[in-house]
DNA sequence: ACGAGCTTGTGACTGAAATCACAAACTCAA
DNA sequence: TTGAGTTTGTGATTTCAGTCACAAGCTCGT
């Protein structure tokens, strides 16, 4: 968050330094926690000028990580994954979209993005050919599992999950999901609430009207 | 994450009840924390037995408000945007999409998935129209407050938002974001991470080799 | 050189979330 | 009916993240 806000400030504003207070704000939390988490990358701010962004910067990126180029494979190439094929955000934070795999015949050696869709089958040799570290799955829910499964076969330790499925891979493999409508599902439970609330109110307030005397 | 743990249970294997510690282990918890979680919705587990999965289903759609249907909003029809709008998740979970918008004009009159695409100034009486009550955002980053500040001007209250920016609101709106990349650094830090251990090893281990005297 | 005005870094504190642990309540077999 | 074996529901406890508060350290004007 604190990389997403600094780089928004690097591009806009022409400012050198930042201080916990304003960074605070752009990210939405408290100055306090700026500083703390900062402070775990070490002392990289100045006492009584903030800090430096470009310096900052830099090593946010080095300690994520993002200072190498993560050749990363893609299965299930459908909507989601053309789209995320395609998704600058990607490719901006240094995460290549390597190579691409399905396992429908129809889609297999189409041309997605300037790569070209292999089988799931030739994933190990290209693992090894092209050095991917990191996978995304993007598969239906039911091929999900597989997918993780020929993936962590290849010798890849990393893995996006976006299927709607619970995936299982071993302990020392790291596997993280991102379901897309989850978050929708916590909307829909505040708006559900507010409603909710709304009609009791006015249910209550209907009775007062009936049974209280009129003053 | 319960919701959906279930639902793969009542799909695929026929048991009429779920013990805490079977849904802990589904769901990556511990056991105490299902019970307390399931607890807010009230006493729906028997002692000795477990916790019927129709009827938790049941409680957690409605507690989540997924008996509604909820007429969504897209707004950026991009190629996230396009994926968004055939996502079967979404639907599947009583998130209709209801209609599109963009201001590129070589893609408004485009029908998407059934929809046609219609111009962002649309907004207001769409809503009116439809009832639309949840906006998604998928557009580019530079564009995601206009679309925020459209869709709150038109009485949109929650909002889901695609863009990797920061967008803000009157506090009486509810927005959540989702970024497709954070994930992706969070892998790439522990990679990072493994790797430079790995390293430091190696080093650790030859200097020893190099400055130890042999037994 | 010095004091006013900022801002960081961090120990102390607070509050909430997670976990533990166990009584209560159920099933089932004998 | 009883007792062994489960499993829930929840008070007590632990853990951890977030916040507060302030000394330490910096800048800049005078």
């Amino acid at each position: 968050m604190y990389l997403r806000s600094l780089l928004d400030m690097a591009e806009t504003r022409g400012a050198i330094t930042v201080s916990s207070d304003e960074l605070a704000r752009l990210a939405g939390v408290n100055a306090a926690k700026v500083r703390k988490d900062l402070s775990y990358l070490g002392s990289y701010g100045t006492r009584g000028v903030g800090y430096d962004i470009e310096y900052l910067l830099y090593q946010i990126t080095r300690e994520l990580g993002l200072t190498q180029d993560w050749p990363t494979a893609l299965i299930g190439i459908g909507n989601l994954g053309r789209a995320l094929a395609s998704y600058k955000g990607f490719s901006e934070r240094g995460f290549r979209i390597a190579a691409l795999f399905d396992v429908d015949d129809d889609v297999i050696g189409q041309q997605v993005g300037g790569l070209t869709v292999r089988h799931l089958d030739e994933l190990k040799e290209s693992v090894n050919e092209d050095g991917l570290s990191i996978g995304i799955i993007a598969t239906p829910p039911s091929a999900a599992q597989e997918a993780a499964e020929k993936l962590v076969d290849a010798g890849v330790k990393s893995i996006l999950n976006f299927a709607p499925s619970v995936v299982n891979v071993s302990p020392d493999v790291n596997i993280r999901k991102v379901d897309l409508s989850i978050e929708l599902q916590i909307l829909s439970f505040y708006e559900q609430r507010t409603q909710a609330i709304a009609a009791a109110r006015e249910a209550n307030r209907r009775l007062e009207i009936k049974h209280r005397p009129p003053r």
